[in-house]
DNA sequence: TATGAATGAGAGTTCATTCAT
DNA sequence: TATGAATGAACTCTCATTCAT
């Protein structure tokens, strides 16, 4: 389930007439995250593919388009999370409990993706920015009915809920700042994601 | 307290050929916090100062340079911060809870330069990156003391001290991504801040 | 007689996998006028045949032999003109209002053709350049026999032929500059033709 | 008063501290002209001036705006000898006269600027597209209202005097297409710009 | 006939940096 | 202190062209 890549899945026909399109999503992704959006050239890129930088263009129409379709393969994923989460019809609190750990072992496995989001969203423009700007708003007023359940069965306190969001996203949304991928895992995906979503649960009870 | 740049208070005395220091750190602040550090040019800083690009390297060495004095200042605020409650001798939680609240209330008066320090950091390279990475780990050990205390007083209960600190940064330092320093602040800078350091306790709590 | 486009009047049989030798050309000729040959990319000839880029390489060998077999039919046509009026054997005076007339009619017709005949013809280079401008030559040096002999006629006054010429053909071949092919023709193309023809006519009398 | 070069006329000042506006605007124009807007590489001006490339930036924005620059500089000349004839206070016939030979005269030293007046006007996009095209409007009714009064005179005969303008305007614009700066002048100026003027106002006549 | 993918060169443009004045 | 002019490298992006399929 843990799939840091999460394009690369296309088994690779015989005959090898290659679309590249997961190859330099992928790319992207490491380059983006390592440099910094406006930090990275479509050289980096280009040499991580093994292709000529022109012919990235055979890709996508310009490198804010790039960063839109990474942005945009995140929406896909944490809007699963919720959709899948929320048919099991559980309790508003046992809900945010299974989707912080699903969301915070995503998180976790995909680090690099996840950085671009939070940290390259705001250097797009136009139509792009609003679009990403409309699936965070999505995101944040999913999470705001939720709690706003949860609070009307007394299952938290009395607390400013919009601040509360910002709280329980905050510490979410900094594990890119400190798991590194690559390192073994100690403490356990499963101890992190149980003592965030404990820790999270706990800092709004009544 | 609240003085949300750190650098313009020296009064201007009229006819005065004044050191313009402070407000081409000021401009690089603005400039380097809506563009991020990459997509930034000193152009950019130029115009905001009102002076040609050229003749901003009398106040700098380079861009990195200008960089990573924006990230020292931010040093010595937290530091400061950390004294002068340490010299209280409070109670380990009571410390914490303190030290929470006036970095918290720093942060919401001094958004862009928190912003460049948590984003744009990485930015640096060679002995300047390990200067900053150096004043980041003193900043986490000494949390981590205090910590490791109130656990030992039976404050907090049995929770990996580690991944705690993660989960209370994580929280406080996302106050950049959220807060915007033009507006009216509903609800106010002091319900913030002490929602904030209940919030991280109580998540804590044994 | 009027014919915009020399090329697509093949009546086009249903099912019919015909030669697209045509399209390519008329499509070529529309974006060449629009952006001019160096401002043109194959890709906006691709786009308006429907076509991939590559394909285009079936119907010719490089972008400028395509150039050259634009102004080819352009000389065709002119020359058939002459040929056409030559075999009427009227005086030189009816014969070059009646040569301007014809011109002119097709200039009205195909100002894209003709526009780029006198705009890009100069892009072309070498062996190519060479054929279109001995091409050019043998149209001045009709144009020249046929003055040549109204002069001795004492059909037109004592002026100096070359001159004559380029005045001629400056007010002709501006066509291009202000047709605009699309627009209700007013006046009329008889009225333009009929005016053109004897003012050329009358500025040489003598 | 024939200066093919209209810019360099500044008398350059010891000390060498050189604005070099004026030989890149000169350089731009001997390349636009050889090679068309389109086909010339900033590449080639910044050869031509003898500095890198990408500091000609110091002298413009864009090449569109290099082109634009050079655009407006014909058009001063223009309407300056309009003015300059204007005052004089002639007939309407005389005054076209005179203004067609000024014209000429100019354009006979300044082939290369009036060549990509004529011919590369049409790449300039948005307001400065707009810009070059209200200038020639101007242009043309300033002829237009001279006509009007010749033909209110009976001066000239009954012909439609927008089709007439295409005419005049279509012989003198022809210039740059045949006319080789760089060859001894055979016929002289003089004889070149009476004969247009007699051809064109002949071609006129009642 | 046509496609899809790539090439390689070069386009316009930006930018940190330098330095004589 | 500050300017004006230039540098040189890198950047995003475009394009004519090729070729296996």
């Amino acid at each position: 389930m843990p799939n840091s890549s999460n394009s690369t899945t296309t088994p690779r026909t015989k005959g090898e007439r290659r679309n590249r399109d997961a190859e330099v999503m992928d790319a992207a992704v490491r380059i983006f995250y390592e440099k910094g959006y406006s930090g990275a050239s479509l050289q980096d890129v280009a040499n991580e593919v093994g292709v000529l930088k022109g012919s990235l263009y055979y890709y996508f129409d310009s490198k804010e388009d790039l960063l839109l379709r990474i942005m945009k393969e995140s929406h896909v994923q944490s809007e699963t999370i919720f959709e899948k989460v929320s048919a099991k019809g559980l309790d508003p609190l046992d809900e945010l409990d299974e989707i912080l750990q699903e969301l915070m072992q995503w998180y976790l496995d995909n680090v690099e993706r996840v950085a671009i989001y939070f940290n390259e969203g705001r250097r797009l423009t136009g139509e792009r920015l609003e679009e990403v700007e409309a699936a965070g708003r999505r995101f944040e007023q999913h999470l705001y009915t939720l709690l706003a359940r949860a609070k009307k069965d007394g299952a938290i306190g009395d607390i400013d809920l919009r601040l509360c969001i910002r709280f329980i996203l905050g510490a979410l949304n900094s594990v890119p700042t400190w798991h590194k991928p690559s390192k073994q895992r100690r403490p356990s995906d499963k101890a992190i994601t149980r003592q965030f979503a404990e820790m999270t649960i706990k800092s709004m009870s009544p």
